[in-house]
DNA sequence: GTCTATAACCGGATAGAC
DNA sequence: GTCTATCCGGTTATAGAC
């Protein structure tokens, strides 16, 4: 969504190398978002989200030689957006990278079909034969070795304490984030996940800081 | 699972009061939840939970009025474990409480189907058009009811500190369950959900209690 | 690049035989 | 209580016209 041109490695049926205005391609990436969302993978139907596109189902799978393939292409284009903001950057410390994981939770809070489409394909791909379970299994690891590794180096620079888990701490802090975009999306009005995860960040870091620090203030 | 009498009022399509024995329908719930937990409500089938079952999906539907009303079922019958460990119980402490929570996910993790299943009904639950979605808004609305209501008489009663957010925390304390499931289930040999969630919680009752104690030494 | 047509199948629900 | 037959509709994917 942020970004439209970065590792666009151009694989589709008819295909070469895409122009850069492939309009439509794009199209049925946010139609398929929006479904998967609301059906998941397997309920979700191709002529429904080509109706959405304005096309028939026989036009769109000019661009996605199946649905797995599209389903694959919605993932990829989901992670383009964490990848910059998150698994890309080196953190400088454990209170940076955990406000920038705010702020990627603030991000979710604007965007309940994307979030909801997280939440059904993470819980599907628990069977290790849904098209998204090696995607999942690798993400979570992904970012089990992120937050853990940035978690290490602010123990060994003094800022968390020697007792800290990191490993731990990580997956932890990954379910909660999860957990709290479920109940989320099951009640977008009437549940503050930003400010949930917020307060749990908060004490986190009070209770791993040697000084007993929370989030910096301005969170 | 556990019980097989207590609510059973009876409702499938033939009827009346069902004999104590009714084997078919209790295989069929079984199965059931199974083929929810792999592919969710709207992609699972009734010829093929009927097939694992040895009957035909006609046979099944004598037993089942619909596709929707055995969700319903399903969903009832889990209900029966939680609400009796869980839900009816008044805790005399929130140590007492938490210990309990632990045992659930314990529980839970002997058994991959349901908490799968669990997994992916709520996150499909997001859509309001889902026939699970007021099972799971009352779900997560009766848990948090039931989990800051112990934690605000734990406050009262001087065991945690004023500061304590019961509401907040029981919000948290869901999230951590849910989210550490869906790693679980991605990858159950890797992933100790049990000592996660214990960690967590020992954490959290240092934190909030007064004079920093954790969980019973027996967890 | 998009369409229509079609192949080959699977979905839930109902009706009625046994 | 379970089966078979049937209705009517939906599914992905392919083929070929334009």
């Amino acid at each position: 969504m942020e970004r439209t041109q970065s590792g666009r490695t151009g694989k589709g049926p008819g295909r070469g190398t895409y122009a850069v205005g492939d309009e439509r391609r794009r199209r049925i990436l946010d139609a398929a978002v929006e479904h998967f969302a609301q059906w998941g993978f397997h309920a979700s139907s191709l002529a429904r989200i080509a109706k959405d596109v304005g096309i028939t189902q026989g036009g769109l799978l000019h661009h996605f030689r199946s649905k797995e393939d599209l389903l694959v292409q919605v993932l990829a284009r989901i992670d383009e957006y964490d990848e910059e903001r998150f698994f890309s950057r080196d953190f400088d410390s454990a209170a940076e990278c955990l406000t920038t994981v705010l702020r990627l939770a603030e991000h979710n809070s604007t965007r309940l079909e994307r979030t909801r489409m997280f939440n059904v394909l993470a819980a599907e791909a628990g069977d290790p034969a849904h098209p998204a379970h090696a995607y999942f299994t690798a993400r979570y690891a992904k970012l089990v070795e992120h937050l853990s590794g940035t978690l290490r180096r602010a123990v060994a620079a003094g800022e968390l304490g020697a007792g800290t888990d990191p490993v731990g701490v990580a997956h932890e802090l990954a379910a909660v984030m999860d957990g709290l975009q479920l109940q989320w999306v099951l009640n977008p009005a009437g549940f503050d996940m930003t400010g949930r995860l917020r307060a749990y960040l908060d004490r986190l870091m009070r209770t791993l800081t040697a000084d007993g620090s929370g989030l910096p203030a301005e969170n």
